[in-house]
DNA sequence: TCTGGGGTCCTAGGACCC
DNA sequence: TCTGGGGTCCTAGGACCC
């Protein structure tokens, strides 16, 4: 515990969100839910006015749409993000090179490694400039934590929201603690709050008079110690610019259950090539093939199998996931599917004597090409990722669970159309300009033509879906001369992941 | 319309070895 | 020939986080 408030920890507002109605003026002020659009997406982040209808992340969509059925329903745009985030990370490692990011809207930064922040009135002068410098350089708020741990820090950024600053004075950390809920230490989460509540402990008082004893008894060695002495305020975890990367896995939730045994090899086969391409983008290889399947029922299982040495040979990997598929059994359906790689080496390249190890047994050499060029064959059919399902005030149901089981059904028109002009992303029209997708269905595509410096919302337009003057176009800079997040964007929705953010 | 996707860390049992 | 005591690796599952 510093004497000095000088851990910083910076959470965006709503970030998802909060970009999308930075990027479209007519959603500012507005309920906006960003999530999965298809018929068992959840919400990743809801703005703060959808917040009011009670709309919070993780929840189903379908019950976000029952409860703010006005809002506007978008698909997450990663690469937007990531470019804006890209921007914040940036000011923030003007302020010290000890920056530990958490996730694209939130990182931890250690002001006295940047030489910054002496004392309390500096370190809130420094957040103060920094929220300042966010909002000049993005368009968004944040909202920042001053504290001496990343405990504290984390707990003042909470309470600072929205928009705010929240310093907490070194040596007022237990009784600031005290009468609080132990749901607000990080690791207690909801099955050990309720073993907690169970032992009569709710508050973070309850936690240290119960005793470090007591609550190693209750929740084990690691996690019970740890709490206790995060109860007591006792957090000297240091804020860590880099950490290596321990696996890399890729997932897919299907609209409609999975049972031909047929498709959920394929699917199996096409997750383990798009695990490979991540994993060898990462520069990395490694020992540990995991296949995760999730049934019906939402019973969970994984199979792994560790190969005598690391690899990113796409054919290693699938052959591994198909004989682990060959342990499970999927009858009754499979409403998930997932391939990962762990225990990886920071090399790529193959240490041949342990590859030959692995390959033993397993039918033909196979180089990198062989799995490779198989990359691209099928369809995505139902993958829920993959940002099916209608827009903003269009009815539903054409394309969900259409594809069924076939095994090489084609992507219906319905479907491409779907994914070009995805709700949510950017457009321009050869006469009209920059806009947004609205909504799509039925063969038409609704486009609302604003640009992020508009100040009034902008008309909406209807065209057929294949109208030779609109074409998906990169995201346009929030801020005057900002940036685009052009890089790497691809206006045709990928499987994105979606991730939880700015709670 | 009931439950995403990508991670991390911990526990526990069995195999195996000395 | 009625039972050791580690240490490490592997597998599986679960809690938690954003």
């Amino acid at each position: 515990m510093r004497a000095a408030p000088t851990i910083l920890h910076l959470d965006m507002d709503a970030f998802f969100a909060a970009a999308e109605q930075a990027s479209k003026p007519s959603l500012r002020g507005k309920p906006v839910v960003v999530g999965g659009l298809g018929p068992r997406g959840v919400v990743a982040t809801a703005s703060y006015e959808a917040r009011r209808f009670g709309v919070h992340s993780a929840m189903p969509m379908g019950q976000a749409r029952r409860l703010a059925p006005n809002a506007a329903y978008l698909v997450p745009r990663f690469a937007f993000y990531r470019a804006i985030s890209g921007q914040v990370m940036e000011l923030l490692g003007r302020l010290s090179p000890l920056v530990e990011p958490l996730s694209l809207d939130e990182a931890f930064v250690d002001l006295e490694a940047g030489g910054l922040a002496g004392d309390s009135a500096g370190a809130r002068a420094v957040g103060e400039r920094l929220r300042a410098e966010i909002l000049a350089t993005t368009g968004l708020t944040g909202s920042v934590g001053l504290a001496g741990s990343k405990m504290l820090a984390k707990i003042a950024s909470e309470e600072a929201k929205p928009n705010g600053l929240v310093l907490f004075e070194p040596g007022s950390e237990r009784a600031l603690l005290a009468p609080r809920s132990v749901r607000i230490i990080p690791g207690v989460g909801p099955a050990t709050g309720d073993h907690l509540r169970r032992a009569g402990i709710t508050t973070v008082a309850d936690v240290v008079e119960a005793g470090e004893d007591e609550l190693v008894r209750i929740l084990g060695r690691s996690h019970g110690a740890s709490l206790y002495r995060m109860a007591l305020g006792h957090d000297d975890r240091p804020v860590v610019a880099e950490r290596d990367a321990k696996s890399v896995s890729v997932e897919d939730t299907f609209d409609v259950d999975l049972h031909d045994r047929l498709r959920i090899r394929l699917e199996v086969e096409r997750l383990a090539e798009r695990c490979v391409a991540r994993l060898r983008g990462a520069g990395h290889s490694g020992r540990t093939i995991v296949l995760k399947v999730r049934r019906y029922d939402f019973s969970t299982l994984t199979r792994s199998e560790t190969l005598r040495g690391p690899t990113d040979d796409p054919l290693v990997v699938r052959e591994a996931a198909e004989r682990l598929l060959e342990l499970v059994d999927t009858t009754g359906g499979v409403r998930l599917l997932g391939v990962g790689v762990s225990g990886l080496a920071d090399y790529t390249q193959e240490d041949l004597f342990a590859q030959a190890g692995a390959e033993a047994g397993a039918w033909g050499g196979g180089g990198p090409g062989a799995g490779g060029a198989e990359a691209g064959t099928g369809t995505s059919g139902a993958a829920a990722g993959v940002g099916m399902g209608m827009g903003v005030g269009v009815g539903e149901g054409g394309a969900a669970g259409g594809a069924g089981d076939a095994a090489d059904a084609p992507p219906t028109a319905t479907e491409t159309a779907t994914r070009r002009w995805a709700p949510g992303h950017d457009v321009r029209h050869a006469v009209l300009g920059a806009g947004w997708v609205q909504g799509s269905g039925l063969g038409r595509v609704t486009v609302r033509f604003e640009e992020p410096g508009s100040t009034v919302p902008g008309r909406v337009r209807t065209f057929v879906v294949d109208d030779p003057e609109l074409e998906p176009a990169d995201p346009l800079p929030l801020v005057p001369g900002g940036v685009t997040g052009a890089e790497g964007a691809a206006p045709v929705a990928p499987a994105a992941p979606v991730v939880r953010a700015g709670e």
